[in-house]
DNA sequence: ATTGACTCTATACCATAGTATAGACCGTAT
DNA sequence: ATACGGTCTATACTATGGTATAGAGTCAAT
């Protein structure tokens, strides 16, 4: 079997159609040839791009890094040290999503200790901390 | 000093315009009173609730969810123990993020790791990973 | 009275990553 | 030959949280 048609590819790569069809309009993988009658003809190797934009994605790629990343596995003149760079990037910035996220929690966790539960919202310390000119600063 | 006009309203509480229409739109502040001209008039009560807003978006809740918080703090019935649900609902989220991106983070740093930084992306062990069919998978 | 700043509505646009739909056409099995 | 399913394009819509713009009208100071 060589040549693919969309719903295939798209089963055997578990996306939807209208993804592979969004994928090639912003250039993320290439144009496949077509039959005469227009219908799209992909060889084998479009699963395996897919599965590699899903994996990056997985990894915390956006789409565009990840038309980056798939050009210089492309481009001859760029080293894996390009790669790299760009991986390293990507955990710094996970990095500061989880100072973010954690700094998030802290607060909301300080809230519910504080809050007995009990009692009409008039009350309640949680509103009234988001209500405070001073929210979020430390004690 | 009573009324604001929307251009005072948004520097006082440091957002633009804009987002006070926006907000007005999606019915998480109240439709303030108008001049005959049609201006808006807030009384300074609206900055308090904008900050509140604000703040509760900083302590990771989206808009729609702030809306309910809001809700619960005007409806009597509620108790504070309703709003600590919401709140502790909110922690097991952000938990369930910072879970995923350091699972994210964790499979970077081992492609990088792997990654001598010479040679030609052809041989790159990062572009490998996202090509192979066990990505992901705890080997 | 006129200027300049402000505000009004309505609409469109940004990023992000798709999904859904309409209406037309194609491919194949019976 | 016709029915049924697949595919085509183009466009609109989803969620999220806004921002930008056009063209009209208003306010206040000079």
């Amino acid at each position: 079997m060589h040549n693919l048609s969309i719903g295939q590819v798209a089963k055997k790569a578990d996306v939807n159609i209208q993804t592979i069809r969004y994928y090639e309009r912003i250039g993320l993988v290439p144009k496949p040839k077509r039959r005469e009658s227009g219908y799209r003809l992909f060889s084998p190797g479009y699963i395996r791009r897919i599965q590699f934009i899903k994996h990056a994605q997985a990894a915390g790629f956006l789409l565009k890094e990840i038309k980056d990343l798939l050009a210089l596995k492309v481009d001859s003149e760029t080293t894996c040290d390009d790669v790299r760079e760009l991986t390293e990037i990507k955990i710094t910035e996970i990095d500061e999503k989880i100072i973010h996220l954690k700094r998030m929690k802290k607060t909301l966790k300080t809230l519910t200790v504080a809050c007995s539960g009990i009692g009409p919202t008039a009350d309640c310390p949680i509103l009234e901390a988001f209500d405070s000119e001073h929210f979020g600063e430390i004690p």
